[in-house]
RNA sequence: UGCCCGAUAGCUCAGUGGCAGAGCAGGUGACUGUUAAUCACUUGGUCGUAGGUUCGACCCCUACUCGGGCAGCCA
């Protein structure tokens, strides 16, 4: 007989003389004639009611069901007689899979985030894991959906670079050397060209160079993949390995990158709405009572947009005193953005224009705006209670403007040699953003820690599993 | 990397310079429809590690380890 799935059992319109099940317990609650157990099988958040009674032969079989045992059932699906759920299932062969006796971890109980993530092998079978990785999947699907109804082309980027996109940031290094004892140089430094592939290698802290080769010939493209960074981070919101979704979009300039990231992340939120519904209104019970609230008026209201000059007038008339002041040029601190979307304007803003000195070397500088050229078309956009969330740019399609923003930022031109090409053949203005997934998993959740929407997560100093 | 907070039963947490506590989980029993069932009884401790102060330290001090928060960096 084929298995049915917790969920659809419950959404059934009609009894069933003969279903069967496979799960695992997530209570058991014994009277005399009878016991009910509470069957999950991830498919869904809620559980299906199955009642064993005490004359059943597999009744025996009941007090090794423990919470986190594994079971089977064959039986009826009938209205049940309780409150609180409209099927149950009456068990007529009931089987324990796998045993999970006194030290299985999990318990009907409520656990703190911090232990959950020392199992983070198990924490899939709570309530709360199971709601967010089934979201976490469900908009991995809507980002593709998104752009491939968009007409854009999803480009694998490689994990393993020569390149460097920021010019800056640390990057975790891939080699095969022995790293006890290294083939040298001449001059006693660390001979690279023995190297796997004869050069330094590292994972990639962003696909968009190489997302900038497509888009440039396939005009809108979008990357969905890992990214890695090696930076010393101890926050919420920063992991060393996380996923990024960034779109390169060919003909296009940062009104119109703008416009896609908001509409995008729009598109996230109606998305798991709509599909995610249950897991939603656990999180706006358990994690974060303004959830469904804040999610809606972030789909009525548009996104602010502040230009950076605008940004640094606000913050200082707003008569706040700052632990970092600022001035023109001041990169935003956290203190900041945070005020800027949570108190000032009380909605997702996007900020733009910020002061080139402060921004990569690709973003494009603007001219015919004051001041002139001393900023890039770059836009963050910020969100209530993570701040960041996007981070994009119009890339500068000017060659000289592009190898002076090199030299502004100490960068090797022959490094970029591919790069610079893009500019001498057949340039087009262009523009781009990279979205962090786990960031926008928090946003859509309400879950605060980065750690809890990543099945693995990897901080400094933790890769347990 | 800097600053701050924490570590007591399997879990969540109280606790006081002088005999180590509760709830839940586990065990035993009761209960004819429960909903993290309920009720009674019950097992369970190297108080993170190493030093120090003290007649006496879970408690005070120092270092270390681990976890967490904030900041920086960013997504």
């Amino acid at each position: 007989m084929p298995r049915t799935l917790v969920k659809d059992a419950l959404a059934a319109t009609a009894p069933n003389e003969a279903i069967f099940l496979q799960g695992w317990v997530r209570t058991r609650r014994d009277a005399k004639a009878f016991s009910f157990i509470e069957l999950n099988d991830g498919s869904c958040l809620k559980g299906l009611q199955i009642i064993i009674d005490a004359t059943l032969p597999d009744y025996a079989n009941v007090s090794r069901a423990n919470t986190g045992a594994s079971v089977e059932v064959h039986g009826k699906l009938v209205e049940s007689k309780g409150q609180g759920q409209k099927w149950e299932v009456v068990a007529e062969k009931f089987t324990v899979l796998g045993e999970a006796d006194a030290t299985y971890p999990l318990q009907k109980k409520g656990h703190t985030l911090e232990f959950l993530r020392e199992i983070a092998h198990l924490r899939p079978r709570s309530n709360l894991f199971g709601a967010v990785f089934r979201v976490r999947s469900r908009l991995a699907y809507a980002v593709h959906q998104f752009f491939q109804e968009k007409d854009f082309y999803y480009v694998h980027t490689p994990i393993i670079t020569a390149s460097d996109a920021e010019g800056a940031g640390d990057m975790f290094r891939v080699t095969t050397l022995d790293v006890g004892n290294p083939p040298k140089t001449e001059e006693g430094a660390v001979d690279s060209t023995k190297d796997f592939f004869g050069k330094k290698t590292f994972l990639t802290v962003s696909g968009q160079l190489e997302g900038e080769i497509f888009a440039t010939a396939l005009s809108n493209i979008y990357t969905f993949g890992p990214t890695f960074r090696a930076e010393n981070s101890h926050t919420s919101r920063h992991a060393a390995e996380f996923w990024m979704i960034e779109p390169e979009v060919a003909f296009c300039d940062l009104q119109g990158d703008m416009a896609l990231a908001e509409e995008f992340v729009k598109h996230l939120i109606r998305d798991a709405k709509e599909h995610c519904a249950a897991d939603l209104e656990f999180f706006s019970k358990f994690v974060d009572k303004d959830l469904l609230a804040r999610l809606d008026f972030v789909l009525e209201k548009p996104f602010v947009r502040c230009s950076y000059t605008e940004a640094v007038e606000i913050l200082n008339q707003s008569g706040k005193t700052w632990e970092h002041s600022v001035a023109w040029g001041d990169n935003l601190q956290s203190e900041h953005e945070r005020y800027l979307t949570e108190e000032h304007f009380k909605c997702p803003v996007t900020v733009y224009n910020y002061p080139r000195a402060i921004k990569a070397f690709y973003m494009r500088v603007n001219d015919g705006c004051a001041p002139d050229r001393q900023t890039v078309a770059a836009m963050d956009l910020l969100v209530p209670g993570i701040g960041e969330i996007i981070g994009g740019s119009q890339r500068e399609e000017r060659l000289d403007l592009l190898k002076a923003g090199m030299a502004l930022h100490h960068l090797d031109e022959k490094n970029y040699w591919w790069y610079l090409d893009l500019r001498r053949y057949g340039t087009v203005p262009h523009a781009g953003f990279g979205l962090g997934f786990e960031r926008m998993l928090m946003f859509v959740t309400g879950v605060a820690n980065i750690r809890d929407v990543i099945p693995f997560a990897r901080t400094p100093g933790t890769a347990e599993f």
